[in-house]
DNA sequence: AGCACGCCGACT
DNA sequence: GTCGGCGTGCTC
């Protein structure tokens, strides 16, 4: 019998509705029928069903007047879950978000709801346990199995199976057999417990004055952020832990956010030897049983320090008392698919609207950071030197005009010899270059046919590894083939300009005996091998390392002394207003590899443009140069920090759909003097999977709010329909 | 974000 | 005639 409540003056008194947002692209809530004897508050995770489907999600807010024209559409919440209800802060971190990126706040929630379909008690698990004699048909794979199972301890049985290299179903017949027992597995034990008084290491007399700032910043349990600003080597790790351990001790949570998770394995190690354990992870490949648990353990509180990729910013933290973000100026904290986010930025909202104090850390702060320091908005906490007696590499510029390499080769005569003397003296050398693959370009000698990606706007980058032709923006390959598919003509394709791959040709041409290894974003799996092959240019078994930007992050090599990057120009002429200063920052943290453990390092910058701002600064080892003059010449433009802003990506299936929508906006922008709108243009990347992409960017002066500037716009603009898309970014880091 | 609905091309 | 391609639109 259906027991539906049937609408009518009786009981809608007696009905509660609560608003509930659902982890999907929508900006509104939804409203939902409290089931009788279900106690619901804000903040609640609950059940709901969305469609054909049952989601989880949360109460955002009390309805007392339900709108009438839902009236028989409400459905009931199925259930409420047993985790800990979303606080306050967090909820309005939510539609903080939201509202100043313009993105819905049901997008914003899913980040903080990523646990897995996992949630609630645990699952039983399963061990088995040897008991019994062995079955009367002793196969090899059975015999695999007791062996393992020897010590008569429960073990899980999956693991067991792995073990063994058997499948589970040898096991249920050993099972059957009674060789072995099935019992539940115990409870996996909660995450351990940093002790921060483990090992606490002795500082210089420059490092004591910062620790004392981290410990009193922890303790004073409001919002303030301070800049820890110190070189690569002076220890700034080992001195926000301390504002770790004094967060730990008042029993707080931590969060450390990094840009690369993929590079924390020595970090990692460091903090255990800080702390006697490692920290709790979160990043995308926790498997969903492990991301169940780590959400539950930092919903509970039971996970006294996270580290994390910038997804973890969204967390629900039972009790978050201190957020630190590691090489705050790193682009990674960008994200720039669904919503348009930047980490640090966020982080900072975070701690404001949670009380709590933050640390931004790098050896090149943003110049953003950098201002707000100057300005007083931030503390900063400087550490001038490298402590333990390193010294800073010492930095040359090779300039290519005088001395280039032969023709097709990449690797200048100056920067081999200084290769060569490196190995004789079993150093290792790095050669870095921004470049994935073989070679960027692929011609036809004889009739000048340039390989290009059918559905972008890009050429095809040869992969001489995978034997094919990839283009970067769609994933596109195909096989690189021995006639030029134009004119036919033979054996006539040649590779143009260096990857990291032909680099790595080069390099083995030159020095035959050395070991040489490519690390490349392209050429890594997962986080595993990622870390097992950074380990074995640790422990010394290779000679010339040769890396895209991966090498710059993060990662101490003990034995690396030299570093060349084999074109420091790449990234300082594609007009992008933040080209120099990514420059500054990659280049100074690549060279920054060289001699951290035995002093006597050296960078080699293969440049065309000695002269260049960034190039000398960073010969002379000038920060504050740099500094100057970018910071002079964004406040003379308007640009960030001194002014905002936003990027708006029209795109569609074809060009006059793309160009008129974008016209169309541009046509109707609210008029406002502290405000520009440039473009319509056609975005420096105009077809991106055969979508045609139209730029607008607006530009205003620092008050102002532009996320409502932008939302009354669009909301008075053409509105978007068929395959024609408008992405939206405020405070763009890349202008692609 | 899913998931269903719906309207056009090649098959049991 | 139907199976299924994925464009379009809705979800309290």
């Amino acid at each position: 019998m259906d027991h539906t409540t049937r609408p009518g003056p009786a009981s809608a008194s007696t009905i509660r509705v609560v608003d509930v947002l659902v982890p999907v692209a929508l900006n509104q809530t939804y409203s939902y029928r409290v089931p009788r004897g279900m106690e619901l508050a804000p903040g609640d995770v609950i059940g709901v069903p969305l469609g054909p489907r049952e989601v989880v999600a949360v109460v955002w807010a009390e309805n007392a007047n339900p709108d009438p024209r839902l009236h028989n559409r409400l459905k009931d919440v199925s259930e409420k879950l047993d985790v800990p209800p979303l606080k306050p802060e967090l909820r309005q971190l939510v539609d903080w978000v939201s509202n100043y990126t313009l993105s819905a706040r049901g997008t914003v929630l899913r980040m903080t709801l990523r646990m897995g379909e996992n949630l609630g008690p645990e699952r039983m698990r399963l061990g088995v346990r040897l008991v019994g004699e062995p079955p009367r048909r002793l196969t090899p794979a059975r015999r695999r199995v007791i062996e393992v199972l020897s010590d008569r301890l429960l073990h899980g049985k999956s693991e067991a199976a792995r073990e063994a290299g058997v499948s589970s179903g040898v096991i249920d017949g050993l099972v059957d057999e009674g060789t072995l027992t099935v019992e539940a597995m115990p409870p996996p034990a909660p995450p351990p417990v940093p002790d921060p008084s483990y090992a606490q290491p002795d500082f210089s007399r420059e490092q004591r004055s910062a620790v004392d700032v981290m410990r009193t910043l922890a303790a004073s349990g409001s919002f303030h952020v301070a800049l820890l600003d110190g070189v690569t080597g002076s220890g700034k790790t080992e001195v926000y832990f301390e504002a770790i351990a004094e967060n730990i001790r008042r029993g707080k949570q931590t969060l450390i956010l990094m840009p690369e998770i993929a590079l924390t394995g020595q970090f990692l190690d460091r903090f255990a030897q800080r702390f006697g354990v490692r920290p709790l992870e979160w990043h995308s490949e926790l498997t969903p049983r492990t991301r169940a648990r780590n959400w539950a353990a930092i919903s509970e509180g039971k996970a006294p320090v996270v580290v994390g990729a910038r997804s973890a910013l969204f967390l629900p933290y039972a009790d978050l008392g201190l957020i630190i973000v590691d090489e705050e100026h790193d682009q990674a904290y960008k994200q720039d698919d669904g919503a348009h986010y930047h980490a640090r930025d966020m982080a900072v909202v975070r701690a404001h609207i949670a009380k709590i104090p933050i640390v931004l850390a790098s050896a090149t702060p943003s110049v953003e950071s950098e201002v707000n320091a100057r300005k007083g908005r931030y503390q900063r906490v400087a550490l001038p030197s490298r402590f333990g007696g390193q010294h800073m590499p010492h930095i040359e510029a090779i300039d290519m005009r005088r001395a280039p390499p032969p023709r097709g080769r990449f690797i200048s005569p100056v920067l081999a010899e200084q290769i060569g003397h490196a190995i004789e003296r079993r150093e290792q050398a790095l050669l870095f270059l921004n470049r994935r693959g073989y070679a960027p370009l692929t011609l036809c000698r004889a009739c000048g046919h340039r390989f290009a990606c059918t559905i972008c706007d890009a050429w095809l980058v040869d992969h001489r590894f995978r034997q094919r032709l990839v283009c970067h923006h769609c994933g596109f390959s195909m096989p690189r083939p021995n006639i030029c598919p134009h004119c036919a003509a033979e054996e006539s394709l040649v590779a143009v300009g260096p990857g990291v791959e032909r680099l790595q040709e080069e390099a083995a041409h030159i020095f035959p005996e050395a070991r040489t290894m490519v690390l490349s974003s392209d050429l890594i799996t997962s986080i595993e091998t990622m870390r097992s092959e950074l380990n074995e240019i640790a422990e010394g078994r290779v000679d010339i390392i040769i890396g895209t930007q991966l090498v710059a992050k993060g990662h101490n090599f003990p034995r690396l002394n030299l570093v060349g990057v084999i074109d420091a120009d790449l990234g300082l002429s594609n007009g992008d207003p933040r080209a120099a200063e990514r420059t500054f920052q990659l280049l100074n943290q690549v060279v920054g590899r060289a001699g951290r453990e035995q002093g006597r390092g050296v960078g080699f910058l293969q440049t065309h443009q000695p002269e260049h701002p960034v190039i000398k600064a960073l010969i002379a080892n000038d920060r504050e140069a740099f500094y100057a003059s970018e910071i002079e010449i964004r406040e003379r433009t308007g640009y960030p920090p001194f002014g905002r802003l936003a990027s708006l990506i029209v795109s569609a299936g074809d060009r006059p759909t793309a160009e008129g929508f974008a016209r169309k906006l541009a046509a109707v922008a609210p008029l406002d003097e502290r405000i520009q709108v440039l473009g319509p243009a056609e975005a420096p990347l105009a077809v991106i999977k055969g979508r045609y992409r139209f730029r607008l960017l607006v530009k205003s002066l620092r008050n102002v709010d532009l996320s409502q500037y932008l939302r009354e716009w669009l909301e008075s603009g053409p509105k978007t329909k068929g395959n024609l898309k408008l992405e939206v970014d405020v405070d763009p880091q890349s202008f692609l």
